[in-house]
DNA sequence: CGCAAAATCCAAAGCGCTTTGGAAAGCATA
DNA sequence: TATGCTTTCCAAAGCGCTTTGGATTTTGCG
């Protein structure tokens, strides 16, 4: 059944057509009759023929293929947030006949792998991961143009240029607020890191909730960075020591908030009833439905799914590669406050 | 300074030698003078010039990109485990001009993918991830002449074919005999599928180790499913309300143990005083050093790490397509077992 | 039936690279 | 100076597709 793979030439010989009527067949262009496309079909099918990817793309030009160069820092590490990302763009590229060339990058490497990605047309287009406050992978890919959507945006002329996000500053105030209706006047927040975009928006919510509630804001209460567990956890511990502890803590991650959890109970306190938390939930699939057990789930949390995100940014870069000229598209989504038992 | 894009025949008449003469200096053949190397070279970096990868690939046939099939389950979660074995391939790659083309498979759809990509010529090679106990997909790619390197083995026949692995066996022995020693009669045994071929060598360490110290295998201290954090919280809560409780657990993954943690937290035991604890440690690299405080880390653990596995997987997988005649290559990697706090 | 228009199909020219099979130039030797 | 080797370079033929411009056949209609 599997056997040996065929060439555009040796099908037309089979057919008795020529190589253009083929390609034109199984293109789906108009000028070739129902009849013969489905014959030309059917034989395709039976001898296993695919184009080459290669060929196409050296004739057309295009090669069907979107890059991601994700960043990793100095120890190379891939954070999790990402691979659900991807898992959902990579189920949107498959849909649509697309295939998905994955990079790392380190520090300062980003640059050069998208100028070598333009140069080489090696791609069709690029996810920006992780966008810092203003970012100059922006410019620089407009100017070599390449088409990309951003996940997250920049801080200004953000309607530029394509890209999904979260309402995060909102989020982070609605979150903050419950706290605050819930009686707490002392609140921990365990950012990210707060050269990225998303995390000076998140802030920026926490702020405005003190602020419309006339509650001080102290940095003491207040630590960012690389949202990993032990950062969770000592941030959580170092919080903790203060003379006066916050009595709750909003976190960016829901990794820094197992960390968290960890510090918890390493100080004997129970969450929901000594401490509040609420947390952000990027709804990693290896965590599930976050920790949840049958009926409510264990943490509260502000939850947008991730993977959702991945597959509709790639779907957005799918639709702007297909026609250049139509204005960036902007997708902001709202996200969920779900209650669990992390608060009273 | 990055200006328009150059091909080979601009950039040989720029230089007034002729397309052979370019591309055979710029790929290190020896019938060219080192003097026209070196002109060529500056020249073509001056220009920016960058070969065509279609084009480079339909003249040679080689696509320099070796294709990742991540299986991903109907919930398309990609572990993380995979995202540090990547980080660690993808460098690897970068070293050597290859890339990484990365596609997720739904449960069966892996077969299409590596048919599709072997018919269309799409890939150089392939890494095969998480084999199970005789997997299928061994054969197939030997029928269909692709190049592979198996991130981990399969049950036998293991001779025929290039893989990496760890000793998961001596290094499960290891653990429990660890445990054993200090005291330890009831061992909770958290381990992974055991339809995976890692899971099921695990699980024969766990058995060895009690078998040799005479002491009886109980169905009710092993649990098996997809090493999650849940499942390692619910599996640790079944297993502490029977009426003979494990004293001691060893867990297949850091992200089940994490769930176990949070397990012994809801029944108010303390790991490595109430409870003995060694875990497999991948070294996720989002989890830093077994989530290690200054001096000990907080887990007793097996470690090795995936992403050091990743790079020398495409290492070998290089290598493999570079002598095609080559014998297969195997390695096996010991595993350290590291001292932490969650054994006395 | 005859003719223009529409429907089908095709030959051949690229796309940008590698590589085969020579040709021309440089060199030492006799 | 002529001879035979190297050295150094080149013209041209692919690789497998898409696409332009044109040829051929079929159809519609008076």
């Amino acid at each position: 059944m599997a056997s040996q793979p065929v060439n555009l030439k040796q099908l037309s010989e089979h057919l008795g057509l020529s190589q253009t009527t083929v390609s034109r067949a199984l293109n789906g262009f108009p000028e070739v009759s129902e009849k013969t496309r489905k014959r030309v079909q059917d034989l395709a099918a039976q001898l296993n023929y695919r184009p080459s990817p290669s060929a196409a793309s050296l004739a057309t030009g295009k090669t069907k293929t979107i890059g991601h160069v994700i960043p990793v820092g100095t120890h190379r590490m891939i954070n999790p947030h990402f691979s659900d990302f991807l898992s959902g763009a990579s189920e949107a590229y498959a849909a649509a006949g697309y295939e998905l060339l994955l990079r790392t990058a380190g520090p300062g490497e980003e640059e050069e792998i998208y100028r070598d990605f333009a140069s080489r047309r090696r791609v069709d287009g690029v996810i920006v991961h992780g966008p810092s406050i203003d970012d100059p992978r922006i410019a620089l890919l407009k100017s070599i143009n390449m088409p990309f959507v951003v996940h997250g945006r920049t801080g200004d002329r953000a309607e530029s240029y394509s890209w999904l996000d979260v309402n995060n500053l909102s989020a982070f105030e609605k979150g903050t607020n419950l706290l605050i209706k819930a009686g707490h006047q002392s609140i921990g927040l365990i950012n990210g890191l707060e050269s990225m975009n998303f995390a000076v928006r998140r802030r920026a919510g926490y702020e405005a909730a003190l602020n419309s509630n006339n509650i001080e804001i102290k940095s003491a209460y207040i630590a960012s960075a690389d949202m990993t567990e032990p950062y969770g956890y000592k941030a959580t511990l170092n919080m903790l020591a203060l003379d006066e502890p916050p009595t709750a803590f909003m976190y960016a991650s829901i990794l820094t908030a197992m960390g968290g959890l960890r510090a918890l109970s390493d100080c004997g306190l129970m969450p929901g009833k000594d401490i509040a938390i609420i947390t952000y939930d990027d709804m990693l699939s290896f965590l599930e439905s976050s920790m949840g057990e049958e009926h409510r789930p264990f943490f509260t949390s502000l939850q947008s799914s991730i993977q959702a995100a991945g597959r509709r940014a790639a779907e957005l870069l799918i639709t702007q590669i297909n026609q250049p000229d139509q204005a960036p598209i902007q997708e902001l989504w709202e996200v969920d406050l779900i209650l669990g038992k992390t608060t009273s």
